[in-house]
DNA sequence: CAACTAAACGGACCGCGGTCCACTTATGTT
DNA sequence: AACATAAGTGGACCGCGGTCCGTTTAGTTG
């Protein structure tokens, strides 16, 4: 079994020295934009002149819109896994299942509060929102902490039922659409894995 | 309180005679889209060509893609929520509202089975996500299942939570992607139903 | 029937995401 | 150092969703 973490990329064929400049010149100058205008300034246009490349190198680069939303979120997203991985408990490994669980659910809402806007622009693509590798990560946690907590059934649709009131394109309607605290979504969190994971 | 039902578009100001006959003609067109080349070949411009009208015409009528998408469904939406206010046991009123519960994901279930693509196409904006009345509908009568079930606490936000997995999006890629069952999906909901009102 | 007005119409126009391909350049080899 | 080639580059180009506004028309009023 290979590394649950994500995947390096170009670990294997390693990117040429001005691939990856421009690279961090892209994702710098998008992270710009968002900072200064907002994630909707954050057109593949802009991001190139500012980066002072091509539209196309943006494309090769990271794909899609998606995939740039999804690298610029790419830092966050490992320090989540390293946490619940490796971290202190509740939400690394020694505490109970369900007590980490639930953390589980209020890190993500506490990422989803701070980078709510990001998040739900790297959603808007079928392959980011479900293919995408951090995905799979969170899913197979999930899995085992439902075993682990000793809970029978169909783990794997389990954790994806789960997972599905976490979207940030959700949560942010509730916070911003029908005014509900961040902490209010994190009770009804907790409800949720308590009741699902009581018996 | 005024009736939970969709409300009938243009009760109050009825439409031109010319604006109705084109939203026919739009609707007819689209269906027909959908049918001969998929949900893909749904362009808002040919609708308005297969129509016969301008594109801004299209726009007037549906507001967006989404829209028009939603209109498409409507049929189908008003049925089901027909079925659950005033249809036969298990769906309709007369059960135990945990097997209506139950009965509900699965109807939804079959619903995005058959018109999954266009369901995904509707959802592909935050105002007919969530902001729409068929989604409000389903909303409130989920609360008041799990209230008449004696479920204790949020419901506003359980019965969002439980919707999530039901979103088209994620049980297309469950289905299709993963090569899920409808079965497997409708033991799931029924599963986690039971569950959460355990207790 | 003529005049009036609010509604509907249509298509030119815009910006964005995404593709394509002729051209350039970094890197390893002899 | 010269070469070969795989990788990278950039910007013209496309199609689509969505907007805008000058024009047309349906329904009403006297």
């Amino acid at each position: 079994m290979t590394s649950p973490l994500l995947p390096q990329i170009g670990v294997d064929t390693p990117e040429r020295g001005d691939a990856a400049r421009n690279r961090r010149l892209l994702l710098d100058a998008a992270a710009l934009l968002v900072a200064e205008r907002g994630v909707d300034a954050v057109t593949m246009d802009a991001v190139a002149c500012r980066a002072g490349v091509g539209k196309g190198t943006v494309f090769r680069r990271f794909g899609s819109r998606s995939g740039l939303m999804h690298a610029l979120l790419d830092h966050t997203e490992r320090e989540l896994q390293q946490s619940f991985m490796f971290g202190p408990p509740p939400l690394g490994p020694g505490a109970d299942p369900i007590d980490r669980l639930i953390a589980f659910g209020h890190a993500r809402l506490a990422i989803v509060e701070v980078q709510g806007e990001v998040l739900r622009a790297a959603e808007n693509s079928l392959e980011f929102r479900f293919a995408a590798p951090a995905r799979a990560v969170s899913v197979s946690h999930v899995v085992s902490l439902l075993r682990a907590a000793g809970v029978q059934g169909d783990h794997e649709l389990l954790a994806c039922s789960l997972l599905a009131p976490l979207e940030a394109t959700l949560v942010l309607h509730e916070l911003r659409d029908l005014g509900m605290s961040v902490e209010r979504l994190g009770d009804a969190w907790e409800d949720l894995i308590r009741r699902v994971t009581r018996c």
